[in-house]
DNA sequence: AGCTCACTTGCAACAGGGTTGCAGAATATT
DNA sequence: AATATTCTGCAACCCTGTTGCAAGTGAGCT
């Protein structure tokens, strides 16, 4: 609880009761989650609105990322101290088709492809669909 | 023109000009398309809710195929003759920051990931995001 | 060519996701 | 406690995508 308090502070960011819950549900529930997981778990105490730019906030400052989706957006920690310049996700993300979650696979990063000529890349997303662990 | 009617008529889909026009838009413009961009191309010919459910109708035949993009769904051409039952596609995206363009790299296929025990991989998705040759 | 039936389209209406402006509330600082 | 700054809630709005239904069209057959 006062670990929230850190890592919002860490961030120059206030304190707000949004801002903790949010972050906690993150960091309780281990897996990817849209706006409307959010929305499910804290919608009573919070407008949409707030949930929306809460978000948001933790993207710019570095404290999740997001998570490619065949059907929306999600968002995940991020593990490392990314930065509020300097994302740094090589990760491989896991959707399983049973449950529906997704999750950072994070110690297995994606492997190095070697492009054409005069590609600039800058930026990895492997999503991966299939059954997880739990489900199979 | 006669080679569209038989791309349809091959995927048991009869043959008219929204259809045409937005397989013709495919293959015209190399890139991977939203419903905005054909919306944009044929929108005073079509309603909106007519492009969306031709958009739909090719994914399920395997004319098209779904490309994950941090702001949206794209769709591109299937290359190889996918069918209802299976795609199969393991190639690269590549998204350019510059132009905003996206395309199939057909001839990047995703390098293979081992995973950990319990994981049942089904459908791979690699987008790299960076600055296309035309734009650097 | 004309008939028929199944499929396709347009329209209207709706649901969901996401954004913006603004006034009032809460936070951090003094 | 007073202040400046930031954050929240609300309302309104836009964009994307879906559904139901009636009218229109395509393809196969006579
Ligand atoms: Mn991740
Ligand atoms: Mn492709
Ligand atoms: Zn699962
Ligand atoms: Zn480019």
């Amino acid at each position: 609880m006062d670990q929230l308090r850190e890592t919002l502070k860490g961030h120059q960011l206030r304190t707000t009761t949004c801002r903790e819950d949010v972050l906690s549900t993150f960091i309780n529930k281990k897996n990817a989650l849209s706006h409307g997981d959010l929305e499910g778990a804290l919608g009573e105490n919070y407008d949409r609105v707030t949930i929306y730019r809460t978000l948001k906030t933790f993207l710019e400052k570095g404290i999740i990322h997001k998570v490619l989706d065949d059907e929306g957006l999600r968002y995940a920690l991020c593990s490392h101290n990314c930065s509020e310049e300097k994302h740094h996700h090589d990760h491989i993300h896991f959707k399983c088709s049973a449950c529906g979650e997704t999750n950072c696979l994070e110690n297995l990063h994606i492997p190095a492809v070697q492009l054409p000529e005069g590609y600039h890349p800058e930026n990895f997303n492997l999503l991966i669909q299939g059954v997880c662990p739990k489900c199979n």
